[in-house]
DNA sequence: CTAAACTCCGAAATCGCTTTCGCGAATTTT
DNA sequence: AAAATTCGCGAAAGCGATTTCGGAGTTTAG
C-alpha cells in the first residue's frame, strides 16, 4: 500500500505538504503543488479515508439500519426506492452508505444503534423500517448523532423524521372515492399503531367527517400492510350484513389481498366493489385491473431525508424537525363511477 | 467521546491491558479482566472500530457496488434479494456493508472500483450489476482486493464469479415446453452479451439440439431484459410468416412484455402461445395467467457469495473461482401442454 | 540598507487503538 | 535455598493521515 509518505519522500517533501496540495491549502507554491500531483498520479496514490476520518472525526459515512424483518419482497421496494434516491443524494455531497446490523459483538455484548454508531463511527444516522418497538430508539433519540427516521415518529435534539402525508393521502383516497359517488367506504388499516397506519386511520376518519359520512366501526379492519392480512380483513368484511361499495386500504399490497378475497367471491373488483390503495408500489401497475392508489413520492422522500441529515450533520444548532411530503393521486382501474 | 484512555485510567490499569481484555487475550487475571469489564460497561465505551482498523488493517467492511442504472424497478429486486441475502450471511461474521459509489473527488479526479476501495480500506468488494463495459473492471480484476461479482465474469487473482446456472436453467426451460409437446419454440434473449444472456442462449440451443428441434434465425429475438424490449420483440415475432408454438424470454419482465403483445394482439397466453420465463420475480406471481418461470435461487446465491468471499478474504493462497447456483422450474399458468 | 511582511514549507503532536517485548513478581522446579 | 519458569502487566512504537506553529528565505516598505 502506498501512503502518503511514499509520496512526499518521492516528491522531495514532506507529508504535510502533501496533505496540503490533496486538501487544497493554499500555502503551497504552484512549484510543488503540480510536481505532488504528479507524484501522486504516477503511484496510484489514494488518500485513505479512514485515517484520514480518525483525525479529522468525520468519516464521510452515514449509517443506515434497514429493518426488513426477513420480510423480503413487496412492502419494500418503496423503502429500496427511497433509499436509493437518498444514497444518489448524499453520495454528490461525498458520503457513503454504511449499511449497519444490531448485533451481539464477540464479547457477547448487545450492540444497538447508538452502539453500532458510535463503533463505526458514522457521521449520522438512517432509519427505515424500524419497528417503534425497538428497544434502542429511546436512547438513540437522546443522544447527539445527527438522525433522520421515515416512517417512524423518532425526534430527539439531533433526530427528524420523515414521512408521506399520510393525514392527507388518506383524505384524498376518500374524496376520490366521494367524488365518484361513493358514501359507504370501509377502511383497512393497521393493527400495529406504525405512524403511517395511524395517520392514514386518521386522514380517513376526517374525510368521512367533512363528506358527512356515516362512521361504521364494523368497516374499519385491521391488518399488517401485508396482503393476507388485507385478504383475511377483507372477507371479515364481506361476511358483513351490509356491504360497503368502496374500500380504502392502508397498502397496496392490503388492497391486492382484497381484491383477491373479492374475486374469489364471485365479485368484481370496480364493478360490485371499489378499491383504493396507498404506496403505488410497481405491482400496483401490473395487477388487474390497474390499481387506483395513493402514490408515496419516493425520490422526493430520499432528497428531502439527505438533504435534512446533510444540515443536521453540518449545521451547528440546525433544529431537528419532522418533513412531510406530499402525496398524489393515481387513477387505474378499481375504482368505478357510481354517480 | 469516551476511549480506551478513559477505561485504562477509571480502572487504575495501562491501555494495553484495557485492549487485551476487550480482545479476549489471555494474560489477564481474572481480577483486573472483570474490573475493566465493569468501568466498561460502566462508562458505556464502545471500542471504535475505525482506529481499530487502522492498525489491524481489517477494517470489517465489505464494499458493495450495486449499479442500478438510475432503472429503479423490476429488474433490481431480484438483485436487492441477493443482497440482502449476502448481507445477512457476511453480518453474521462480523462484516458491515459499505456502499460505494465510483465518483469525482473533489480534486477532481474521477475515482473507479479500485480505488474507491482501498480509499475507504474495505476487506472486500461485491459487484451486481455492474455492466461489463465499466472502464473500472480490467484494473479490478488485477488487484489483490478479494472480490465476487454476481452475473458478470471478472476473474482474477483475487476475484472470483457466482451465477446461476444459466445454461442448465435455460434447458430447463426448453425441456419443459418439449415435455409438453411443443416442437417450435423461440427465444427471446439480450443483445448485450452478458454473461447470463449468452449462457442462457446457449442453454437454449444445447435443449434444441438435444431434442433434433429446428433451429430458425427468425425465431431467435433479442431485447434488453425490459418489459417493453419483450413486448416489441414479440410483435416483430407475431409478424412472422410461421409462429412457434411457445417462446422462451431470457428474463421475467421481457416475458411479460411478451405477454403484453400476445394479448394485444387478440390471442391468449396459455392458449395458443406457452410462454417462460427466467428470473422468478415477485411480479411473476402475480400477472394473469402466473407466469412459469426458471427460478434462480436468490438466498443461495447471496448466502454462496457470503462464504466465497470470506474464504477470499481470510483464506491466504484461496485461488478464486466460479460458483454457479442452480435453478429450478416454476410451474404457473403460462405453459399449456398440446401433447 | 534595514525592518517589516509575506511565502513556503516541515517538525511534531495527535486521532483511538493494537501488539510486541521486556521486566519484575510469583510460582514452580531442581 | 537457588534457579528456572510462568504470569500479569505496561512502555512505546506504530497504523496513515491532518494541522498548528514557527522558521527560513523573499519581497516590499521605510
Amino acid at each position: 500500500m502506498t501512503t502518503i509518505y511514499d509520496v512526499a519522500k518521492r516528491a522531495g517533501v514532506s507529508v504535510a505538504t502533501v496533505s496540503k496540495v490533496l486538501n487544497g491549502y493554499p500555502d503551497v507554491s504552484a512549484r510543488t503543488r503540480e510536481k505532488v500531483q504528479q507524484i501522486t498520479a504516477e503511484l496510484g496514490y489514494h488518500p485513505n479515508a479512514v485515517a484520514r476520518g480518525l483525525v479529522t472525526r468525520r468519516s464521510m459515512t452515514v449509517g443506515v439500519f434497514f429493518q426488513d424483518h426477513g420480510n423480503r419482497g413487496f412492502r419494500h421496494p418503496f423503502l429500496h426506492d427511497v433509499i436509493a434516491s437518498f444514497k444518489d443524494s448524499i453520495g454528490e455531497a461525498g458520503y457513503d452508505l454504511l449499511f449497519l446490523t444490531e448485533h451481539r459483538g464477540n464479547d457477547g455484548v448487545f450492540r444497538g444503534f447508538e452502539s453500532r454508531a458510535k463503533q463505526r463511527d458514522v457521521d449520522g444516522l438512517f432509519l427505515l423500517g424500524v419497528p417503534r418497538t425497538n428497544s434502542g430508539l429511546a436512547t438513540l433519540s437522546r443522544s447527539q448523532i445527527p438522525t433522520v427516521s421515515v416512517d417512524l415518529d423518532l425526534f430527539g435534539p439531533k433526530a427528524s423524521y420523515l414521512c408521506s402525508d399520510n393525514v392527507g393521502g388518506a383524505r384524498q383516497a376518500v374524496d376520490h372515492l366521494v367524488a365518484n359517488g361513493h358514501r359507504k367506504i370501509a377502511f383497512i388499516g393497521d393493527r400495529f399503531g406504525t405512524k403511517p397506519g395511524h395517520d392514514r386511520m386518521l386522514g380517513y376518519q376526517e374525510a368521512l367527517q367533512a363528506h358527512a359520512l356515516e362512521y361504521r366501526p364494523e368497516w374499519i379492519l385491521e391488518g399488517d400492510f401485508g396482503e393476507t392480512s388485507g385478504y383475511r380483513a377483507m372477507r371479515r368484511l364481506l361476511a358483513e350484513a351490509e356491504l360497503p361499495t368502496a374500500v380504502f386500504c392502508a397498502s397496496d399490497m392490503m388492497a391486492i389481498g382484497a381484491m383477491n378475497a373479492i374475486s374469489e367471491a364471485g365479485l368484481h373488483v370496480g364493478e360490485q366493489i371499489s378499491i383504493v390503495g396507498f404506496d403505488d408500489i410497481e405491482l400496483a401497475r401490473y395487477v388487474s385491473p390497474g390499481l387506483t392508489t395513493i402514490r408515496q413520492n419516493t425520490d422526493k422522500m430520499g432528497q428531502r431525508a439527505a438533504t435534512e441529515l446533510l444540515e443536521l450533520m453540518n449545521t451547528t444548532n440546525k433544529p431537528p424537525g419532522v418533513i412531510t411530503v406530499e402525496t398524489s393521486l393515481v387513477i387505474r382501474g378499481t375504482v368505478r363511477s357510481i354517480a
